[in-house]
DNA sequence: ATTTATTTTTAGACAAATCTAAAAATATTT
DNA sequence: AAATATTTTTAGATTTGTCTAAAAATAAAT
């Protein structure tokens, strides 16, 4: 049974180890989690004492096939949550992060299962993420950044790589939601801005946006 | 803001507040809880720093103003989630109180009350307790205990006094539940049990049985 | 009204999760 | 390859919530 700051560790290494390929630094951790490097060492010996992740001094941690499991239902857990708040509460995907992050440490396999069927069985949260099922096991889902798309194709909006408010309200304000289709015009090399077809209208999108949207081509 | 730990002892104050008179004593905290006397010492002076009680060496604790709203609103939090965990999630009567105690330290005003009209504003949880509503105020329901009723009058069943699983699952056992109507045929003198007429048949509740469950005249 | 029993509080300790400051190990730079 | 910088760990302190054991206050009983 894991604290709720012990599953917060987990998360955040199990997301670290989704884009580094060798272990993950101690700093690297600290950062994400907000904290100084020194509780990250401290939690370290916990975690690897509880077998979820694996360590040697100045090297850094790779988690472990239990921690991997542990954490897929963790994230699974946040996820499911997100998706009751957005479709059953009528939150907005802006406003659900942190209350599915107190959530996500309610201890209920039963819970979070008749939680799954109730919700239908989503495969993705408000922002696009996949879901894990109860084995642990993630849905695949083909996607590409907008920023790697091509000219004069069209493409549907799947996800965020970016999922705080500001960016979210972002996309409001341009009416950008998940299932928004639009034709890719232009890329432009000066700035990496690039230019959609959406709705009858002609949309900019800097380079941040365009590096944080998910898109499918249709 | 309180912690989880916070939140319980005030809660368990305004459960005893609710049947003693006087001040609430440290020995009966601790009983409820399930905790040693020294550590309810140390969590009044926490709670009285932060207004929530008040108490003078030796006395008993009282909830102040601010404390019985913050307990009701812990209170409301946890009979929600009941019925939202039996009502949405089919789980029976007898599963949810410890999910739900998790569940009530959730904090988000905006998450309780969208809760609450998902609902759709329920008066009762499972158990057939009131729910306060946002305001606080608690809905007044009429009812009486199996043990108090006059023989040879009808009596709907209302409400269980002892909600622990062992109790509901003898009340499921015999196909009692909120709602079921019945008879009382007769008070034994003896050992205080109460016969019932209950779907055609007479059924024979124990004194323990009869205490614990609250009915009202139909 | 003393003595005895119970309740409550205090004092000191411990585990969990954090911090600061310093030491140790590793990386980087010239 | 030595000097410098960065990262990581250790050591010791703090806060929260708990405990045990002893002291203090209150209640009960003879």
């Amino acid at each position: 049974m894991l604290t709720h700051s012990e599953e917060n560790y987990l998360k955040v290494i199990y997301h670290l180890s989704q884009t580094e390929d060798g272990g993950i630094s101690t700093n690297a951790i600290a950062q994400k989690i907000d904290t100084k490097a020194s509780s990250v060492t401290d939690m370290i010996k916990k975690l690897k004492e509880k077998k979820l992740i694996t360590h040697q001094k100045y090297q850094g941690v790779f988690i472990t096939a239990l921690g991997l499991q542990t954490a897929k239902m963790i994230i699974r857990k946040h996820r499911l949550w997100e998706v009751f708040l957005v479709d059953k509460l009528n939150f907005n995907w802006d406003e659900v992060h942190d209350v599915a992050e107190e959530l996500e440490h309610i201890k209920s396999e039963k819970l979070i299962n008749a939680l799954d069927a109730f919700l239908g069985y989503p495969k993705e949260d408000p922002h696009g993420d996949p879901i894990p099922n109860a084995k642990g096991e993630i849905p695949y889902r083909e996607k590409e950044l907008l920023t790697e798309t091509e000219e004069n194709n069209n493409y549907m909006c799947v996800g965020v790589k970016d999922t705080s408010a500001a960016f979210l309200q972002y996309l409001d304000r341009q009416k950008i939601a998940l299932g928004s289709t639009f034709m890719v015009l232009k890329h432009e090399n000066f700035d990496h801005s690039v230019t959609i077809l959406f709705q009858e209208n002609e949309l900019t999108l800097s380079k941040v946006v365009a590096h944080n949207l998910f898109v499918k081509k249709i």
